[in-house]
DNA sequence: GCAATCCGGACCAAATGGGTCCTATTTCAG
DNA sequence: CTGAAATAGGACCCATTTGGTCCGGATTGC
């Protein structure tokens, strides 16, 4: 279906969080969990990965916590997409290169897919962290998503 | 790894055989599997999902076969992708609406993945199959659709 | 009528991802 | 100095998805 993983969404809510905490604070993982709703395992997890990342700052022992290391405003979404869900690439095909794929002589489109990432990796990189938490309101609840419901095709 | 299915790769490269078939005339699935060297139940599975979605026709019987409803220049990588893996959306959240997410009220980025979604499908749109495919000299060159860049913005 | 081919599923095995848990290590409060 | 709180870094299990195969039925040409 062409997703990104479910953590790397936690991942937004996780960092849109974050930034409310006060200049130069701290937030813990048990408090990011109970904030966002999210399980305290599941936030700990993406914190870590994001701090791997160099996204957040981790700060150990009693009064510790994370904290942001960057604006939201400059924190692009291939940064955390790549953190999590790792490299964007659309095929193993293109990362690999060659001596992977047997029927490499007859394949027709051998190392095609590199124009597509590019599209894909320049769409994605204009828009930051805080393109989107900082929507004006999400408001109570309409159905904004909803509404985009686009033509399902039954495949699969 | 925000990754398409490989049956999306192989659909690409079974449409790209398919062009060769010449004018008027059609190419069998067990044909096409040993033209591209996939097996010949997968190729015939990717058909019947091309078939469905209307890029490929399939004609019954003895001297049956696929043929291609239109010339790989007219079929964006958009529709290929829609038809295997099915409709382009990042994450569950944006199709699936309200009512499925537990915390949606405490949810900062509810409904805001639907520009990201929108840019990428942006990005692909412009890509035809034949621009995969292409001809032998794409190589260096400016591919069409990346330069599509758009100028997202949306939020602020 | 027979053979070749598409059509529409059901079906299974493997891989992937989501989520939990456990054990260090670090740091602050008393 | 001791204990509590928090991160760091894995190992681990389970549910879901995906890749791939197979079978019976329908259709068409010889």
């Amino acid at each position: 279906m062409l997703r990104l993983s479910k953590l790397t969404d936690y991942a937004v809510v996780v960092l849109t969080r974050l930034e409310e905490a006060e200049e130069g604070g701290v937030l813990t993982a048990p408090g990011l969990a109970a904030a966002t709703g999210l399980g305290e395992p599941t936030v700990s997890k993406v914190l870590k990965t994001l701090s791997h990342a160099g996204l957040v700052e981790g700060r150990r022992g009693a009064l510790g916590g994370y904290r942001l290391t960057r604006p939201l405003t400059e924190m692009p979404l291939t940064e955390v997409i790549t953190a999590i869900d790792g490299p964007i690439a659309l095929t193993a095909c293109v990362d690999n290169a060659a001596g992977f794929c047997d029927a490499e002589d007859r394949c027709p489109v051998r190392g095609r897919w590199d124009p597509v990432n590019d599209a894909i990796r320049r769409a994605l990189s204009g828009i930051s962290i805080a393109d989107l938490a900082g929507a004006p309101a999400i408001v109570a609840h309409p159905e904004p998503a909803a509404e985009r419901h686009m033509p399902y095709v039954a495949a699969e």
